[in-house]
DNA sequence: CCCGTGCCTGACAACGATGTCAGGCATCAT
DNA sequence: ATGATGCCTGACATCGTTGTCAGGCACGGG
């Protein structure tokens, strides 16, 4: 048993033990536990091993939340992050990639979904901050992040995935759209396409406009009317997908190859080109690589975006930021790759 | 501009404003503030606006960790999720739908992924205690969750999700594993094939134990002799089970119908399939429903769980149990379901 | 006119920890 | 022996907030 000692009221009660039962059981002061708990230096080794018998025989776990009040510093040791949805694999890769790199210095993550809901993102944001978290990773949804101002300017570390942020000056950490979507116009042309159609995402989605400026300004650079092009936008799952995808094939002058925006709007395309027996016949490039892409009849050429490198970058700009890096903010840019695998190889028909 | 008092020092140097600030700029004391910030009631409609025009003018926030220490119950009203990875769909799915529940609570959650690694999932649980979550879902993966008893008997309320615990009664929301396999079993041998096939997880995985159980026990319901059948277990990942089946396909006597237990390992099945140009010969049911199954050559049968069902049904339990309901522990079974696609319907060759 | 009764309001302690600082005790040089 | 020098150690104030409690004020009844 060890040295008992009634400096301190400890009635064993049921709670969680605090610092002053720790103390209290090893006969020692109360600074003296946090002393301990935090490795710091200028304890006896005896005294040392006496506070930790005693902190885990109470089973004593140090409170993050009241030692971070005090400490210089301050922090809290967690981070927000804001996704379109937690579900989302795009979403859920980069979160992955997050983590790793910041549970590796002790940082927890809050995680939330957006669900392109502007008024979540506010709420959101406030409720991590009422939560102290030392920094915010987060997709844009709302038209300006502005709102975010003040606590940025205290110096809140601020990294913007997937769509740079508007009315704010912070980092942003981004894929190369529309140079992905350029050379996805360029690849298929290259087969021999001239007829080509577009397939979007909703125009007010950053992401979807930029897609749609590279795969148009390609087309113009390689001569062809631009004005002609069959344009589709506002597909935001793969139900309207598939039915622009059916109209345009059926139409009078059907393209002979696709470019679809965005992984549900690919899944689209699939399903319409299988329904007319056309995934053979008609050429098709997706934005956004998927699983088993390699496995469909024809494999499925794709412009992959790379969430792990997005997510690790992005955490390592926050980390950055944390630790006092004050440089001027930047957007980082992260190439996409085109993945042939066969679809995006289909020649037009000889006709 | 607003009446000025000094009753405070508010030097407004740069750092976050507190409620002594917001008092300052208001004219009042601090537990006024206090009251307007949290809705309490006892104070006058004037005082009240002067309150709040100040702390928005100072853009105050409250600060939820430092109330939480002195509130009675004190609830940090976030809770830790911990998951095999947070970038597996199955994972993902079960997380989303948690989310929905809690946030309408005002909970936060905090995520993490496991990565099969019992360590971590000690490290970060003790991570999650030190920042007084309210509550603790997980996948267990250590041999037994014993370590976390001091814990759960100081009430802090913990589900477990997809495997039940050991050493610790707790509540716990899972699968019908046993019932799921058996089903597919049942299925293939009433689509007429004798020679089935087991490909399944690693056998430390109690979920795989378990389906493998249901899916060889329905076999000898059956009366076949459950010794012939070939089981290939410890495939963790998709390479492992491509070259499984591979294996088995061109043994020489070979099934004429496969059940692998976990997704990835059906992605391994079918890729040895077509690589075989089996697809269409070779039945297959996979655990574990996916993206685009149907669109596969054939679509591919499978046993679907619910993880957005195991998901709510578990943040319910979690909320029933932070709220106080102090029933014995319980396991949910949530049922799992055959989705025919053609691949589990294909009927053995006629030989 | 006095006192009880509400309604608002703020001073103060406390939550669990850490920063500061001073004190106790050996050790060591003078 | 004496003072200086370190090394350990703990008392105390403090972080930003909420619970407690007492005080001030207006109002109404006796």
């Amino acid at each position: 048993m060890t040295t008992m000692s009634n400096r301190y009221q400890t009635d064993s009660a049921k709670g969680r033990p605090t610092m002053r039962h720790v103390a209290a059981l090893a006969g020692v002061g109360i600074k003296t536990v946090s002393r301990v708990m935090n490795d710091e230096p200028g304890v006896s080794e005896a005294t040392r091993q006496r506070v930790l018998g005693a902190s885990q025989q109470l089973n004593y776990q140090l409170d993050m939340a009241a030692g971070s009040l005090r400490r210089t510093g301050r922090q809290t040791l967690s981070i927000g992050l804001l996704l379109p949805s937690v579900a989302n694999p795009f979403s859920s890769e980069i979160h992955r990639a997050m983590e790793d790199s910041l549970t590796a210095r002790g940082i927890a993550v809050f995680a939330a979904s957006l669900d392109d809901d502007p008024e979540r993102e506010k709420s959101l944001v406030a409720a991590f901050l009422g939560r102290r978290v030392d920094g915010l990773v987060l997709t844009p949804i709302a038209r300006s992040q502005s709102y975010a101002i003040p606590e940025h300017s205290r110096d809140l570390p601020m990294v913007f995935i997937d769509r740079e942020p508007v009315g704010i000056e912070a980092d942003a950490v981004v894929t190369d759209n529309a140079v992905g979507a350029a050379r996805a116009a360029a690849h298929l042309m290259a087969h021999g396409h001239t007829k080509l159609a577009y397939l979007g995402d909703r125009p007010d989605i950053q992401t979807a406009r930029e897609r749609r400026r590279g795969f148009i300004e390609e087309l113009g650079r390689a001569g062809q009317s631009t004005a002609a092009v069959p344009v589709r936008e506002g597909l935001h799952d793969e139900e309207s997908a598939r039915l622009a995808a059916l109209e345009i094939l059926t139409s009078e002058n059907p393209p002979t190859a696709i470019f679809s925006s965005q992984n549900l709007i690919t899944f689209g395309v699939m399903r319409a080109l299988k329904e007319l027996g056309a995934s053979r016949r008609v050429a098709l490039v997706g934005f956004d690589d998927f699983t088993l892409a390699d496995m469909m009849e024809p494999g499925i050429t794709v412009i992959a975006q790379h969430p792990e490198r997005i997510g690790k970058l992005a955490a390592e700009r926050l980390l950055a930021r944390i630790d006092g890096d004050s440089s001027a903010p930047q957007t980082y840019v992260v190439p996409s790759e085109l993945i042939q695998r066969g679809s995006g190889e289909l020649p037009p028909p000889a006709d």
